[in-house]
DNA sequence: CCGTTTGGTTCCATTATGTGAAACTTTGTC
DNA sequence: GACAAAGTTTCACATAATGGAACCAAACGG
């Protein structure tokens, strides 16, 4: 088991524990994640304790569980407000979804993986907390593929050998080879599709957000069901949506020197 | 410098950095934190590399800044949705908020201070993240001052020790005597008040939300301000907030039996 | 009732880990 | 080309994490 990175040191078995009660969603007991943990009883016992005094668990003494704790939400709060990229972005998410109509998402990359920061969806109003900060696959979205294909070269290695290549449909890029192809098609065209390879019906079209220096700051996709409307059709919003990302770019850069002389 | 509390063992320290990098809002340079935090630089430095590999920070290759990093974010997702109320309490605050007509808060109790994980706002539609994580002080706020009321005496010692009692108007309750006998009022009437006691011309109707056996959950307040009504009117919601509140602690208790045989 | 199991907590000798002063390497400045 | 400021690495040392085993308490079972 412990499909985990090679935890450093101690913060990184704490952390690593921070995750596994993360993973499932409910309060967890003591035996459930010591089963699950190839930590030893009394080391965990003590990972855990320390994690609760510090505020990162909660132990509801009535059920004897753990659940991740109110500081979390805190420093949470905090890494939304400061992750770069959301809440700039939030007014030019409202822009690129009024004048599509469609979903929109908002990624940046995690260890390989997509991580969801901010989304507006077609029908309904936001309902922040409750989308963002889902994760998903890289190497099946547009989100995903559009991230890899700007990466440096020792984060793309990085990046690649995390993805699991799982076929989720019959579309989907299941092997190294066949992605290097595409991310090679996408930094040609500038933008990246997602051909219904990880969900049935759903296709997307995704551009980066890059610094000037090249650096891939995000990407942005807009999103809808085959049901609706074509790739083509979602194609002739590409130069929206990289005006857009553009935009969030520059912001984005011009952001940095706050206070310091 | 060094207001933290106890710093237990590394994690402690690495969290303790962590908090450091939260608490600015913008990105922060190696040496910002330096001056700051009294660990000497290898310490910081190494703490600093550890969190960044991990993913709890982030380092902008350009800047050479750190930020919070994208799994806390998700870990906070994950901490948002099982942190015990807040998805519960959903529906039940946009009932309140629709039958009140007023501003809902939903906080829980975090080291002594007031953590607000959800909100509903009189005016304006949700705005989930922005609002919730929010802090505040306990003993001059509904919210808190509800919770302290019927905390376990061990833990309202620690969150007692914790207040600052600075004197926000001349309303505040400014020392623990004067707010140990508010405490005993609130437990007699079974609500909370806040005159004003915070912020000018806010005044607050709070209940806690307790579970069966007493353990304090959170809290729910109904807000307004002097201009538009008065503390008697408010006083008139308190049944029906405190009935919300029997609702959201029913829900989180019968909710938490999931799958073990 | 008393033996047994299960779930949780504490001990403590061992050693791995983290520590931090100082030395070193960049990178930027005049 | 010397100087400084910012960031990174080293290494002898001590603290802090480790984990096997013992312990305790409550639930079970006969």
């Amino acid at each position: 088991m412990g499909a985990e990175g090679h935890a450093d040191g101690t913060v990184g078995k704490a952390l690593d524990v921070l995750d596994m009660v993360a993973r499932h969603g409910r309060p967890l007991r003591f035996s459930d994640l010591l089963v699950q943990s190839d930590y030893p009883k009394a080391t965990l016992y003590r990972l855990l304790q320390t994690l609760t005094h510090q505020g990162m668990l909660t132990l509801d003494p009535d059920q004897g569980t753990y659940a991740l704790g109110v500081r979390l939400v805190r420093l949470a709060h905090a890494a939304w407000a400061q992750s770069s990229l959301a809440p700039i972005a939030r007014p030019y998410l409202d822009e690129l979804a009024e004048k599509t109509g469609e979903t929109i998402h908002l990624a940046q990359m995690d260890l390989g993986q997509v991580l969801y920061v901010d989304k507006r969806n077609a029908a309904r109003p936001v309902e922040m907390f409750a989308q963002a900060g889902k994760v998903g696959p890289a190497y099946c979205t547009g989100v995903g593929k559009a991230m890899l294909a700007w990466l440096h070269p020792d984060q793309l290695d990085q990046a690649l050998a995390r993805q699991s290549f799982h076929r989720h449909t019959d579309q989907t890029l299941d092997t190294p080879e066949k992605l290097m192809a595409e991310l090679q098609a996408i930094r040609a065209r500038g933008h990246a599709f997602d051909r219904e390879e990880h969900e049935k019906g759903i296709i997307c079209c995704a551009v980066p957000i890059l610094t000037r220096s090249g650096r891939v700051l995000g990407a942005l996709s807009v999103t809808s069901t085959t049901a609706r409307t074509t790739l083509a059709a979602l194609e002739e919003q590409a130069g929206l949506t990289k005006d857009i990302a553009a935009r969030i770019a520059a912001e984005a850069e011009s952001w940095r020197f706050p206070e310091q002389n």
